[in-house]
DNA sequence: GGTGTAAATGAGAACGTTTTTCATTTATAT
DNA sequence: ATATAAATGAAAAACGTTCTCATTTACACC
């Protein structure tokens, strides 16, 4: 039940936040962008302004439910977060994403920081390229 | 002499591309963005727009004179090129922003997007942090 | 089950950064 | 010197996102 990850949260139970969770969870792209979201509530006839979709969203990223990625300069997408830190592969063709997990990364941040003077809080990694499917289309 | 830098990126050479460069090179902070340069401008007394600003630096960046830092949220900031690839640290007290080189990183980063399938093209590296000085500001 | 209160919402305006438009100016090849 | 394409300035537009404010809603309490 979504409701109770909404309470723990300290977030009043509403139809917008209740809509949103639901498509964040049933949607077959992991990541989406605020507007993703909104097209998809407007599909569903739910009538939920882009603004409250933004403020939820937010919301949600306050509370530990989701991660947001700004991905270069291009709009932010959110993502389930399912406690998991992991980076980002983006493909530059088909905006494809996936992700990794690399400790010998997440090593060598922390030791950088370290050598910098700097109290890591948080890193950002984006390995751009191009996919698999991608590579193989453009041969044709 | 730059003027050649811009010709053999195949640029006119104008007032407002030589001021830039002018400014890029003689600035203090090596990190600008467009709206820093052209702050920089005003005071020099050259009545260069921010859009031609905008403009120039994009062609610098794609003749490969400048590099532009897509942080976070936040606006783009640019360096001048030197052909060292480097990534960054940032601190998210007092913005200051500093390079590192990591080897290690990097070697991993191609081994994770060819265990991916993924042709790299790119990638972007920030950690995020509180430097020595501002650590120190906190304590007292 | 009502009711008060603070929180949440929708609509549209506002925002900050960046890009575009378009008429005018400029650099450069000839 | 001149023609031509490229570059510029100013203002408007675009973009994603946040804010404002009047209205609605969820929920704690009776």
């Amino acid at each position: 039940m979504e409701s109770q990850d909404l309470r723990k949260a300290g977030l009043k139970v509403t139809l917008p936040r209740l809509k949103v969770l639901e498509i964040l969870e049933s949607a077959e792209q992991r990541h989406m962008s605020a507007e993703d979201v909104y097209k998809r509530l407007l599909n569903m006839d739910e009538e939920i302004g882009l603004a409250t979709v933004y403020r939820v969203l937010t919301q949600f990223e306050g509370a530990g439910l989701v991660s947001r990625l700004s991905i270069d300069g291009a709009h932010a997408v959110f993502e389930l977060e399912d406690g998991s830190h992991h980076d980002h592969l983006l493909c530059i063709r088909c905006n494809r994403i996936e992700e990794f997990i690399d400790e010998v990364i997440e090593q060598r941040q922390r030791e950088i920081a370290q050598q910098k003077g700097f109290e890591m809080t948080d890193h950002s990694l984006y390995i751009y390229g191009v996919c698999r499917d991608c590579q193989q289309k453009n041969e044709s």
